[in-house]
This record gives structure tokens, sequence and C-alpha cells, in this order.
DNA sequence: GGAACGATTGAT
DNA sequence: TCAATCGTTCCT
């Protein structure tokens, strides 16, 4: 297990989200450890129409200019909150969101955050996955390779990765920007 | 100052 | 199919 650095981060936003498949999100909590295999994710870049960072620079969309490696978080829908990881390098807009992970360890934890016992529906989605772990705007624009929230990989890939368009955008519908493990059962929609 | 809307979810 | 629910952004 070796954890992602900046230089990992610090590059092209649909390479990273293609290479974040199969990578570990790996939280430190006082109760326990918890580990989820990323499954699904998706890339927005700056100039992008359905990307927040699309209109210039925002107090919200903040995160997005700043330093790769970093955690955007915002919250949507009046309840509920996404976790994207920065890209790109500083001063220029980028970030994967972080849709879908497969439960591996502290699942006890996860089902008492998400009031939910059934696996399939702890974490298969991008506000599932955040209530989950319990990350909400304290964890936004933190360093992901310094504090309690990092990502890690082993450095072994034994599966397929598939492309569609984003989910739950208007403008830009069309991109091929959402990338999943093939036939993995935590994919939000197959 | 006001209004429209959203990178969603869960229940009906 | 639809309500829940409120911060952000844009318009006046």
């Amino acid at each position: 297990m070796k954890k992602l650095n900046y230089n990992f981060f610090n590059r092209n936003t649909t390479k990273v989200a293609k290479e974040l498949l199969g990578t570990f999100l790996v939280l430190k909590t006082s109760k326990g450890k918890l580990i989820g295999k990323i499954v699904e994710t998706e890339a927005y870049h700056e100039k992008d129409p359905a990307s927040h960072s699309f209109r210039g620079i925002t107090p919200r969309n903040k995160p997005m200019f700043g330093p790769p490696g970093f955690a955007y978080v915002y919250f949507t829908y009046g309840m509920h909150y996404c976790f994207n990881v920065v890209t790109e390098r500083t001063g220029k807009a980028g970030a994967v969101l972080i849709r879908a992970v497969e439960p591996i360890s502290g699942i006890p934890i996860m089902q008492k955050n998400r009031k939910m016992l059934k696996l399939k529906n702890l974490t298969n989605g991008p506000a599932k996955l955040t209530q989950a772990f319990g990350i909400d705007k304290k964890f936004n624009e933190i360093d992901l390779i310094k504090n309690k929230l990092n990502i890690y990989t082993v450095g072994k890939i034994n599966f397929k990765i598939a492309r569609s368009k984003r989910i739950g955008i208007s403008t830009g519908a069309n991109a091929l920007l959402r990338f999943y493990i093939k036939d993995n059962p935590f994919v939000s929609k197959p």
C-alpha cells in the first residue's frame, strides 16, 4: 500500500479520474479505520460547462483552483455533501468527483453513519459515501496527503474500466467523463 | 434583497 | 415520480 502523492494529482484530470479506480480511500477515526475501494469517478475540467469552475473562481469553488491533492467538498440539494479530489497545477481548476466506493473495512461504522445495514446501498453514490465516511464541510480544502483522510494504491489492476456520460448534469452532458469498474456491484448506475 | 436551482437520495 | 431542504449564484 502506497499513499498517493502530489505528483499523482498534479496531472490531467481525466487521467487522474481513470487511475483513481481501484485505489483505496482511507479515513482514520477514533473508532477505527474506514476503507473504501474507489469504483466510480467523474472528471470535471476548468472550462467544462458542467463544472463548478466554468464561470470562474467563486468562494465555493476556490479549492478547485488550489493545489492538487486537496479535498473539495460541497453541499448540494440542501442536504447532501459530495467529495472531490483536486487535480491540475495550482491556478488551474480541476477535480475528480468520487461517485462510489466498495466498503472494505469499518463497515459497522459506515452502517451506523448511514442508518442502513444493506451493504450494497452503503456507499454506491456520491452523497452516500460521504455520509458513510462522515465527510462534511469540515473536510473541505484539507490536504489529502497530510491529514487523516488519504488515498492509497496497491498498484495492481485486475478489472476492466468502463466509460460513460456523467450523471445528474444538464449542460455538457454528452462528454464521456465518467469512469467505473466494469461489473462491480457497488457502482451507482451500471 | 430576492429567486431559481442543484455533480442526490429515499420513499411512494 | 416526487418531495425534502438550503447554500450559492445570478438577477434586479
